[in-house]
DNA sequence: CCTCGATCATTCGTATACAAATGATCTCTC
DNA sequence: GAGAGATCATTTGTATACGAATGATCGAGG
C-alpha cells in the first residue's frame, strides 16, 4: 500500500496529505524566502533578522531588560541572550546594572546603534515590500490580516 | 529625534515601521505557533516537524538520495544530513549504496518507518487543521492560496 | 578517453530555537 | 518580616538552518 492511499484506507476518503500543501510547510517556505530576501537586502549593516528585530526594538524602547526585550521580539530567554551578546560585541547596545532590580540588567542603544537603525530603516522597509512582491496591494492587505490572526491566535 | 519620527523626516510621510506589522515578523510568529502545535500534537511518534517531513517523503517516494530528499523537503545538504542521521538512529529509514552512482546512497523507509507514518497521519492532519483553526473555511482557502505564492515566488 | 564543470555527501563555523535546570532576587501574603 | 511562588538571566543539551570548503564521482564535449 502506498502512502497516497493511506487516508482512503484508514478513513474511506480520498488522499489529502500532500506535504507541499500543508500550512506548516508553506509557512516554513515563506519564512525561508523572507530570510533570504532579508540577508540579501540588509546590505552593509550585516544584521540577521533577529539582530535587527532586537536592535530596532531597543532603539524604540530606549531601554529594556533582556527578558522584556525577548518578549517584545518573541525570543525566549536562552535565545535573546545570544542575540544581545552579539549586538553588544558590535557596540550597538550597552548593558548596565538596574538599580531597582539586582537580578536584571538594563539594555540601551549606543549612538552607533541608533545611527545604524536610522541608516538601515529604508532597507528594512524595502525588504518587507520585496517579500510581499508576489501579491498586489489588495491581496497584501488580506494576506497580512489573515497572517496576523494565524500568528497571534 | 525618536525612531517613530524617522520615516517622516526621511520621506515626509507618517511613520510606518512597526515590527509587529512587518510580514517577516508575522511569518516567524505564525511558523513558531505551528511548530508548537506540531510538537504538542504529534504525540507518541515524538518527531520534529522536519523529521516528519523527511520521513513522510521517504515513505511516499519509496527511495531517494539524500540530496534529493533535501530538495523535496526544502532542506540544504548540511541540514538534511542531521535529520537523516536521527531517523536512521531510530530505525525508521535505511541507507544503502547506490549501484548506479558511487557518490550517492539510497534512502528507504523501514517497516517501522512505514508503520509510524501510517499511525501518525491522522495526527498530522489534525495538526494542520489546528494551525488553521483561527480562520473559517473560506478564509483558509484564500490564505493558503496567497501563502503558496509567498512561499514559492 | 580525457578533462572540466556539475553533483553527492560531509564537515566546520555561526546563528537561531527551545526545554530544562540553576542560582539570585523580587514580591506578595500572611 | 519570613516564607512561597514568580521573575531575571545563564547554562546545557538537542535540533534546525545555511554559507563555505572539501573530496569523490559523474556526465558531457571535444
Amino acid at each position: 500500500m502506498v502512502l497516497k492511499d493511506l487516508p482512503r484506507a484508514l478513513h474511506h476518503q480520498p488522499s489529502t496529505y500532500a506535504l507541499e500543501d500543508q500550512v506548516g510547510h508553506l509557512l516554513r517556505r515563506a519564512h525561508q524566502r523572507h530570510a533570504a530576501i532579508f540577508l540579501e537586502g540588509i546590505g552593509p549593516a550585516a544584521l540577521t533578522p533577529m539582530q535587527w528585530a532586537a536592535l530596532v526594538t531597543v532603539v524604540r524602547e530606549g531601554k529594556a531588560s533582556q527578558n522584556r526585550l525577548g518578549r517584545l521580539t518573541a525570543m525566549d530567554p536562552a535565545t535573546i541572550q545570544g542575540v544581545v551578546r552579539r549586538l553588544r560585541a558590535r557596540g550597538l547596545i550597552t548593558r548596565s546594572a538596574d538599580p531597582a532590580d539586582r537580578r536584571a540588567s538594563v539594555l540601551a542603544p549606543t549612538e552607533a546603534g541608533i545611527a545604524l537603525v536610522e541608516a538601515t530603516l529604508p532597507a528594512a522597509i524595502a525588504i518587507s515590500e520585496a517579500t510581499l512582491a508576489p501579491l498586489d496591494p489588495a491581496e497584501r492587505r488580506i494576506f497580512l490580516k489573515l497572517l496576523q490572526r494565524m500568528a497571534f491566535a
